[in-house]
DNA sequence: GACTTTCAATCGGTTACTTCA
DNA sequence: GGTGAAGTAACCGATTGAAAG
């Protein structure tokens, strides 16, 4: 609490209980009763409603109980602070908890992360190990096959089983923004090595799986997208 | 009987409002 | 009418001390 210096305060303690230390400064001992369960049940059930009294019922609430309104007072403003410090335990309480869940959370999906780049650094060594291959056979396999209808990684990958209805998950497979984007790959027949530079998901970076494939790992490693067919698209 | 806990009461400070010069 | 000082009431957090377990 701020311990302003108050010399008129002062004054006035001095005058009150001069030479006398503090905890002895009153004179009278009081004398205490505890409230009886009756006047604390309805001191209660009064404070469920309201926690601060006015003056008019605080002079009706305490000739109803007997008690000087003084005392009412001084029990609303002790109720006041208890239920104050059990708040603020209640609420560390549920914030722990809160914290506790997310941090497992964390943890678990920080697992995944790893998971998801392990599986993501094999895929294109796979890939690279692909690419080789196929300039040792021949060297005219990516300039766009003269007018056959795009590029072939762009057909063979980036086309859904419903023939020119690329699904979101395979432009985000592309890397693409957009479909004008897209259709200028498959005009232009550049697509093929765009597409297949991979090295920039292979670390930690904000490029990340996640983005990258636009689907949920789950998803992508569970059902449609098991490693074998993401084999298949290359043999 | 010593110790701990609970809680009514007190203390010193702050804030908001009123009164008065 | 606007302003600052003084008074007052209500409230708060910290603390005390009686009573109970």
């Amino acid at each position: 609490m701020e311990t302003d210096y108050h010399p008129a305060v002062d004054e006035a303690i001095a005058e009150q209980a001069p030479q006398i230390p503090r905890n002895k400064k009153k004179n009278k001992l009081k004398k205490k009763r505890r409230f009886s369960d009756e006047q604390i049940r309805l001191l209660e059930s009064i404070f469920e409603s309201e926690t601060k009294l006015e003056p008019r019922k605080k002079m009706q609430l305490a000739r109803k109980l007997g008690l000087q309104p003084r005392q009412v007072a001084i029990w609303f403003q002790n109720k006041r602070a208890r239920w104050k410090s059990k708040q603020i335990e209640q609420d560390y309480n549920t914030l722990k908890a809160n914290y506790d869940n997310l941090e497992s959370r964390f943890e678990s999906l920080k697992k995944e992360k790893q998971s998801l780049i392990l599986q993501i650094q094999k895929l294109s060594q796979l890939l690279e190990e692909h690419r080789k291959g196929r300039k040792g056979l021949d060297g005219s396999s990516t300039d766009g096959g003269g007018g056959g209808g795009g590029s072939e990684y762009g057909e063979i990958k980036c086309e859904t089983e419903a023939e020119g209805q690329p699904s979101f998950q395979h432009k985000e497979c592309l890397g693409l923004q957009t479909e004008n984007e897209r259709d200028d790959v498959k005009q232009t027949g550049q697509g093929g090595e765009e597409f297949l530079i991979m090295d920039e998901y292979r670390n930690d970076s904000p490029a990340s799986p996640d983005k990258f494939y636009g689907l949920h790992s789950a998803d992508m490693f569970d059902h449609s997208y098991t490693n074998s067919q993401w084999l298949n698209f290359w043999t």
